[in-house]
RNA sequence: GCACCCGUAGCUCAACGGAUUAGAGCAUCUGACUACGGAUCAGAAGGUUUCAGGUUCGAAUCCUGACGGGUGCGCCA
């Protein structure tokens, strides 16, 4: 397929300046978005405003030049020179007819290949063994999910990896009170809420019980010896945990490609410190084993610096305990390397928290020390806060369960989808329900940009109106009852697509953009980016719905229309998978 | 103390160097053929983008400094 109208329109601006004989700066790209208004055209340049900064001359003129040397005629109705020297450029209804009519042919949707693919391991959700998921789980894990999806649509080799949160201290606690305190039943019927009872009995006994904490400690020391029984009960722990987890998992349609927890590396840690310390990387510090800066970044940008009253002191990094205990960036290190050499990882995408960035910083600072070559990216996210506005306590204090926000987003679907009429079977209902439900969550965390904390309201998450999950499902409802309502079978190949009326324009170059959103998407992993595009893709449908009449137009008019219906329902529900989200037939 | 993130309409957010009127949704108010599915559409009202300077043809966006909130900073993950 032809590249996107913007890529191709930035070609265009490209040649036309290779023609125009400047000087041009080293590496200028042409920018090109979408107009900013409607009545300024349908893309926009500030390519001469920019050069004409650069090189000292007149913008408008130079927009001007450009605009003569262009060559679009195949693509383009109009090129003007406003303001104060931008290019705007309005699509020729042809070009941007036979585009939305390929998409009907067009497995991908209009979105291109990536040029070079990558081996992309994105590393996201990562929840603990023995505690349930909770909201606090919901970024990671829908913003990993819908990245993944997003790449491995656009041609990458995606490899998914749970790295589970299963080799912590808490497993002290949990040992002890599993050989002292368990309820068996209670562990039959839910193992997590259990194996957090446990947990949390000895984490409050223990602070002040110091016998009790030390023998808590014993047990995990015993753990990590390989003690027999106390394996055994860690393994039952992760099982029974896992079971739990996927189907939480399987309720919002996620899968892994790997679950290799951190336990999987246990026994590369201790090499792995020895080669640091042969290579010179860390030394031996106050007993522990750390790395220092190596002073080749400037203080300010030194993730192992730290300032301390005007003067800049070391804030190393701790990759061996003075007990000889491992820690999370010593894992970290492991994973990397083990992602790179049995993988093949060009890129590592890690879905964490924005208060893990200065881990992260040391952690890809030490691995580049150790030859570890990859791209790698903290695609950090701010946190949900509680209604305190301070951040829910992922250990101590209270939190709302994943499950519990997705059941109670399911029980407001059914409530709204039983008082409708349809023609849905009770069956039919309830997984239209869970659809909405499971959506509307997920859309409303993925509608948001990533890095901004939001407090958690069951209000916003579960919403079922305006700028929800449930309109964008409901713009693809529409388009398949017109489909339903037909004596006949659709010939696509007999129709010929116009794009005549404002509506069906405005629609017809929304559906071209996909590519556009999903490509914005990637470049700095916001997939609010994509969700925004899908909202003023349903915006313009719902528009065109009431503004065009489809099934009583006249024959010809008809056929286009029931064109631009069956392009609207393919990019939205492909859209919507990209996100994660199904779109039910009827609601 | 230092570093990072954030401060936009009553509320929740978008826009991340572009255009006379800074966009949405919710809430409020008006309208729409007894609806090709009204979970919709058209419209009104609501903001000196925390404040003060600066750079720029052009700033919510970049820089400096305040103020306010959050997070992180040697043996948790």
């Amino acid at each position: 397929m032809a590249p996107m109208f913007r890529a191709l329109l930035t070609e265009r601006l490209q040649a036309a300046l290779a023609t125009c004989s400047l000087n041009l700066p080293e590496g200028f790209v042409p920018a090109v978005s979408l107009a900013s208004d409607s009545r300024f055209g349908d893309y926009q340049s500030n390519a001469a405003m920019v050069l004409g900064k650069a090189l000292r001359c007149n913008p408008r003129e130079l927009a001007g030049r450009i605009a003569a040397a262009l060559q679009v005629e195949d693509c383009v109705s109009k090129v003007s020179v406003d303001g104060p020297g931008f290019l705007n450029f309005t699509l020729a209804a042809q070009a941007l007819e036979s585009r939305v009519a390929g998409l009907l042919e067009d497995a991908s949707l209009g979105v291109p290949k990536a040029a070079q693919p990558r081996r992309i391991v994105i590393d996201f959700s990562a929840p603990n063994i023995a505690k349930p998921m909770h909201v606090g789980h919901i970024r990671s894990t829908f913003i990993g999910d819908a990245l993944a999806r997003m790449a491995r649509w656009v041609g990458h080799e995606v490899i998914t990896d749970n790295h589970v949160g299963d080799w912590g201290t808490q497993f002290g606690m949990i040992l002890h009170g599993w050989k002292s305190g368990l309820d068996a039943q209670a562990l039959a019927k839910d193992p997590i809420a259990e194996l957090l009872r446990i947990y949390r009995t000895m984490s409050s006994a223990s602070k002040t019980d110091p016998a009790l904490l030390e023998a808590c400690k014993a047990e995990l020391v015993r753990l990590q010896q390989g003690d027999e029984e106390n394996l055994r009960i860690w393994r039952e722990c992760v099982r029974l945990t896992l079971e739990q987890l996927q189907r939480v998992y399987e309720a919002v349609g996620i899968s892994f490609d790997h679950y290799l927890g951190e336990s999987f590396y246990n026994d590369a840690l201790g090499p792995l410190v020895q080669r640091l310390l042969e290579q010179g990387i860390a030394t031996p510090s106050d007993g522990a084993v750390v790395v220092f800066s190596d002073g080749k970044l400037p203080p300010q940008e030194d993730p192992f610096l730290i300032a301390e009253k005007d003067q800049w002191k070391p804030a190393p990094c701790i990759v061996r305990k003075s007990d000889g205990g491992f820690l999370y960036a010593t894992t970290d290190l492991a994973t990397i390397e083990h992602r790179i050499a049995q993988w093949g990882a060009q890129e590592i995408w890690y879905v964490v928290g924005a208060p893990q960035q200065l881990h992260f910083r040391q952690v890809f600072a030490v691995a580049a020390r150790l030859g570890l070559r990859a791209r790698f990216v903290h695609i950090a996210f701010g946190s949900i806060l509680g209604p305190d506005g301070r951040m829910f306590k992922t250990r101590s204090g209270e939190t709302v369960g994943l499950l519990e926000v997705l059941d109670e987003a399911v029980v407001r679907a059914q409530r709204e989808v039983d008082g409708r009429e349809h023609g849905l079977s009770e069956q039919d209902r309830a997984q239209v329900a869970r659809q909405i439900g499971v959506g509307a969550v997920k859309y409303a965390e993925l509608s948001q940009n990533r890095l901004t904390d939001y407090q958690f309201s069951w209000e916003k998450m579960l919403s079922l109106q305006g700028n929800t999950a449930p309109y964008l499902m409901n713009a693809y409802v529409r388009t398949r009852s017109i489909f339903r309502k037909l004596e006949q079978p659709f010939d696509a190949a007999s129709a010929t697509l116009q794009l005549a009326e404002p509506a069906e324009r405005a629609l017809g170059l929304k559906l071209c953009q996909l590519a556009e959103a999903v490509h914005d998407v990637l470049a700095d992993q916001r997939p609010n980016l994509l969700a925004n595009y899908l909202f003023e893709l349903a915006n313009a449908y719902h528009a065109f719905y009431e503004a065009c009449p489809v099934l009583k137009a006249e024959a010809s008019i008809r056929a286009s229309r029931l064109l631009l219906c069956e392009a609207t329902s393919r990019v939205l529900k492909g859209g919507l998978g990209l996100l994660g989200i199904e779109a039910p037939e009827r609601m």
